[in-house]
DNA sequence: GTTGTACATGTACAACTGTACAGATTGAGG
DNA sequence: CCTCAATCTGTACAGTTGTACATGTACAAC
């Protein structure tokens, strides 16, 4: 079987989402890979046909696992309970799983405006936000939201912002979660 | 007068934007700005300590810019208009400036996130926060929203998600538009 | 005109970086 | 055991990049 090598190479991914979240694209270099991922230098150029690619394939890792938690979530039965309670329910999904990982979250969005200059990611990009979408969506429904696709747009778009303020200025979590329900809760009212 | 040498220097800080809008920061070495901006490479070495200072005052540049027509904007009574066609105005006053000038928006949010990775440049970054709350907090007063400042927190971080969604996927420019009155409307209401 | 200072730039080079590649190792199937 | 393909890795090297610096030029003050 083909399969002796995935797990080195998504230890690649990783590292390589990592050493992003940390410096930034620019910080990307096949050498700091290998280190982060404590594996040699040649295994970048064998498991990637370019530092671009490794750069483009851990945009696509990152879109495709934060989207599959996203399905897991809505699946899970996380909005299962009243409509009074949904929003914060809903503001501790969108907000939580990122919280310990600042790393993560920052390379999330240097990846995602990445996607904006390099027309090959926008499909990757553009799962994710429907995935994301289709939750906040659903939520929406659940709060009898009119007209809920373009709210669940509205909704994203707005707490992607709350969330890039608050990995870029590091402010208080219970402030953020706050801001997130009243968010929730206003585009969701009629 | 020590002051031959400003152009130049303003148009090496224009230059950097540009190719950070273009190409991201990873995109940014002398050569590539010292071209961009049509003067020889040893300028570049001569007016920056460094490519990381160079990076940085490419931030303040930009925010003090940003910062500067917000002021202006307010004090030129942008917002003088009834509580009625508000929202619409300040919407405007938000997107349009951007609305040409995508290299410049997509660099502006590449600096913004670049100062959650170096401490020393979110003076600058809050700088322009700082007048950008200030010219919603003035709105959402004249549009009678309590808690002001509260509620400029929440509208400048959504409209700056809705800029960002904007920008990455290039979206109609009339549809944000309407989604930033909505959100503005919306933020405001008691 | 001399001098001092800010401005300007071409060139050089050490360090870094992307990538190729030859050769080693592994492990499943025959 | 042999074969073969997949996996792995150390090394090499050409091209790039950050930065220093020697050398110049402009121009205000005296």
């Amino acid at each position: 079987m083909a399969l002796r090598g995935v797990a080195r190479r998504r230890a690649l991914l990783d590292a390589t989402v990592r050493v992003i979240g940390r410096g930034g694209i620019a910080a990307v270099d096949h050498r700091a890979v290998a280190a982060e991922a404590g594996v040699p230098l040649g295994s970048t150029t064998y498991y990637f046909d370019s530092k671009d690619d490794m750069v483009a394939r851990a945009l696509e890792h990152v879109a495709e696992r934060e989207a599959e938690r996203l399905r897991a979530e809505s699946e899970g039965g996380a909005l299962d309970v009243g409509p009074d309670l949904l929003p914060e329910r809903l503001a501790d999904v969108v907000i939580h799983a990122w919280a310990g990982d600042r790393v993560t979250l920052l390379a999330q969005y240097e990846l995602y405006l990445e996607s904006a200059r390099r027309p090959y990611l926008r499909p990757a990009a553009e799962r994710w936000d429907r995935a994301y979408r289709d939750l906040l969506q659903h939520a929406l429904e659940l709060l009898g939201a009119p007209d809920p696709p373009r709210r669940a747009r509205l909704l994203c778009a707005s707490l992607d912002g709350l969330l890039l303020d608050h990995v870029a200025t590091a402010s208080d979590p219970s402030e953020l979660r706050s801001l997130a329900i009243e968010l929730i809760e206003r585009i969701a009212a009629p």
